[in-house]
DNA sequence: AAGAACATACCGACCGGTTGGTATGTAAAA
DNA sequence: TTTTACATACCAACCGGTCGGTATGTTCTT
């Protein structure tokens, strides 16, 4: 049967990460990974060298389609408006949307569940995490900053900061949503970094939940 | 020697906290824990009936000093001011102090390493967790509903949210440091929190970082 | 006061199962 | 016929956990 081999790999892939989910990457064996994927142990040593292998496949593919996600919320984003600000506070009402889908058990961030396992892991997925991690820093970044140029913020915070803020309030409110056996906190806290992104840019707060399909409309910065 | 029972077992759960934030708890194995504490199999197995048995005690053992910590800093904040705004932007302030000695490699928080290694540890440190997390919320959300009452916010968030958004910007920021390898990220984050906070009751914003040791000065609230 | 009875604290050899990893065979595709 | 893609069988190291034993108090009886 020897047939499509990335096939395998996938489904190799896709059971191991789902198990790290469930367990950590220490507790998730190999013997796990491949009764779950329907193949042998000679299957798995013919895809990776060795389970620390797995794990950083397992980071890599991840993170490549992290960074394919954020760059398509963005464009969806940019297409739904024109100014700098609206995107942005668009980009997160579409992240929010993808959270909706959210069940219990809250399944966390892969790469968070990384950082707290580091040592199990092959040195490069250090490195594969900080790069998808400044992706969206980057991407955000860029737009806060047009957004900030537009609307002069109440209180000057970096663009990168405020979009590292954007990030951190994603995984803590995994770390709580997890605590709390409830994914609404998670969305809950988002959609307050929504309205406190608006009121930072002096916004009328009510506009920004009404961000998404709306008119476009320029909104009026204190000394544009 | 049978002489202090309870120092060696101390010593055991200070050995296996350790490594837990080193390489996470299915990655801890009972023989470095023993090694590392300088005691023997019988020792630790005279302590503890398991190794689950040892996580959900590392567990309740932070959970306890975690909540004895959240009581003493608000306790000085609640010294240093009288304004119950004043007291939660001194109680970020004093937390951020806590966080200045932060060195690399960042440890992280050892309730979420336990979340995102739930299945290794017993059913009760689920409990526990969410316990001293509730906490922190509890305590914070009066406080910021004291401050909402004083300077009313210019929008509409809940006491117990913008409690939780402090939690997750922490257990986020130190997701972020670890990912950047610099302790520096969760202060930023910590800072803008307050600065944040003090925008959203309406505060003049160079107000909020010159709040900790200043005079007591009931600050000007839009409606009060 | 002495000693029997018991409890606490700890030691370290050992066990069976699981782990990550290897060696070798095989069948189909190229 | 070589290469790719597996399957089978196996191994040594390590894992959590057990067990018989010892040293040192402590408490109760006489």
């Amino acid at each position: 049967m020897a047939r499509s081999g990335a096939q395998t790999r996938e489904r190799l892939l896709d059971a191991a990460e789902a198990i790290i989910f469930e367990r950590g990457f220490a507790a998730t064996s190999l013997d796990s990974v491949i009764a779950r994927a329907g193949v042998t142990k000679g299957a798995f040593f013919h895809h990776f060298a060795s389970k620390a292998e797995l794990g950083g496949a397992v980071i890599e593919r991840h993170a490549e389609r992290d960074m394919a996600n954020c760059d398509r919320i963005l464009a969806r984003a940019e297409r739904l408006a024109d100014d700098p600000l609206q995107q942005v506070l668009i980009f997160v009402g579409l992240l929010l949307e993808d959270y909706e889908s959210l069940r219990n058990p809250v399944p966390g961030c892969l790469f968070a569940s990384y950082l707290y396992q580091r040592l199990a892991y092959p040195d490069a997925a250090a490195e594969t995490t900080a790069r998808a991690l400044g992706y969206w820093r980057d991407a955000l970044a860029a737009k806060l900053g047009a957004a900030g140029a537009a609307h002069p913020p109440r209180v000057e915070i970096a663009p990168a900061d405020l979009a590292d803020t954007l990030l951190a309030v994603i995984e803590g409110g995994y770390v709580l949503s997890k605590a709390r056996n409830d994914p609404e906190v998670l969305r809950r806290q988002l959609r307050h970094y929504r309205s406190l992104l608006a009121l930072l840019h002096g916004m009328d707060p009510g506009q920004a939940s009404r961000a998404a399909p709306g008119p476009r409309r320029e909104a009026p910065g204190r000394a544009s």
